[in-house]
DNA sequence: CCAATATGTGAGAGCTGCTAACTTTAGTCA
DNA sequence: TGACTAAAGTTAGCAGCTCTCACATATTGG
């Protein structure tokens, strides 16, 4: 009874099942949903093409998931973690308070959307309707968080500051904007090819450096 | 045979048929998408559903759209039309070259995602996938040349000057985030409430100010 | 006035999301 | 150890969707 080796679907099963459990069925439905997100578009997977990669019939991801937006949450709040991860890995690699440990906050944000696309499209696509997802609401603010905090010690004052608050959402918003712009056309329009780090740190010294912006 | 008074759905026809020909199908069919896409997010329509809005069969919509893909398009090339047309309005409100046409370009950009959050995720959903749309591309790039002519007039130069065109996408950025992360969490997060206007006098002013980041 | 064409209809194949009822496995406690 | 329970699979199946095909009906140019 070995069904497991490949499915129809040509993709070969992740990790083989041990039997008649599977033993992870979450995390491979999530990693397997990940990549169709990143092959085929937001709206261009359905879980039973997940379920098959899995190995599995089409009606086991509703042991572990409500719906199919629920899987897709699963899918969101997963790559948050990891985004949240490279942005404080990418700060830690600089001095405290520094511009560039801000610029690399924002490399790593640039980078993760360069890398993933599709998911980081999804991450920010998923925020209407889902009001009801407190979980991710929260994941979201401990990355602006990160930002925060970088900002906070740069300028020497604490987070909670609204000088701080203003300049952080400045940054993000420029940072977010050129993720998307970056990945949306790629390569092309408005200009041959931008050097991140030089740009980043353009805009973080604009943005922070003292006397700036009243 | 007046099958056209009002559907199952609820919704009422917006124009009543002349009988068996529509007339006006094609316009009816991306305006009834556009308000399910508004009402239930990018993924949350169906073919089906916009055709009973029009009140016509479910076959019918495939006369004048090859693909689901298509009508989606359709409402994104009708969404940027109506996209550059508020910011070129915007822009001719002001003196030519003046700070104001290139906040008021931004303004405009941030009131389309704030009144159609739905319809301007899809715009920037949907370029991912679509590459074979040239006709998008065309309205995309002609969207950021009327950035790039208020920047141009701005700094007094050509608009293919580079430097004109690094600062155009640097204000594209900043607005393009900024509108993004406030219909993600609107209202909430990050700080109380910004007063679009004076944030924006405040980026054109910190980007496009002689002398500011090299 | 009549073909040719554009635009509608209904039926239906094949997929999907999701539920229901059943089966198998794993864990727990007398 | 062994029965009970809960967790995690299964198959069967409904409703709804996309899209196609064959057919019906208006519109229109020659």
């Amino acid at each position: 009874m070995s069904k497991d080796t490949s499915r129809t679907d040509g993709t070969p099963t992740v990790t083989p099942k041990t039997g008649y459990h599977h033993g992870d069925l979450r995390a491979q439905l999530i990693a397997a949903v990940r990549d169709l997100v990143e092959a085929h578009g937001p709206d261009g997977f359905s879980v039973a093409q997940a379920a098959r990669r899995a190995g599995v019939s089409s009606a086991a991801p509703y042991k572990h998931f409500k719906d199919r937006p629920e899987i897709l949450r699963g899918v969101v709040s997963e790559a948050m973690d990891r985004l949240r991860a490279g942005m404080e890995a990418a700060a830690a690699a600089h001095p405290t308070g520094s511009l560039e440990a801000v610029a690399a906050i924002g490399l790593a944000y640039v980078d993760f959307a360069r890398a993933e696309p599709g998911v980081f499209r999804l991450v920010f696509s998923l925020t209407e309707g889902h009001e009801d997802a407190p979980d991710l609401q929260t994941k979201g603010e401990s990355c602006f968080g990160v930002v925060v905090q970088a900002v906070a010690a740069c300028l020497d004052q604490p987070p909670d500051d609204p000088h701080v608050q203003r300049n952080a959402y400045m940054l993000w918003s420029f940072v977010h904007g050129h993720s998307f712009l970056h990945i949306d056309m790629k390569t092309k329009v408005t200009m041959a090819r931008i050097d991140d780090w030089d740009y980043l740190m353009t805009i973080s010294r604009a943005i922070l450096a003292p006397g700036a912006q009243a």
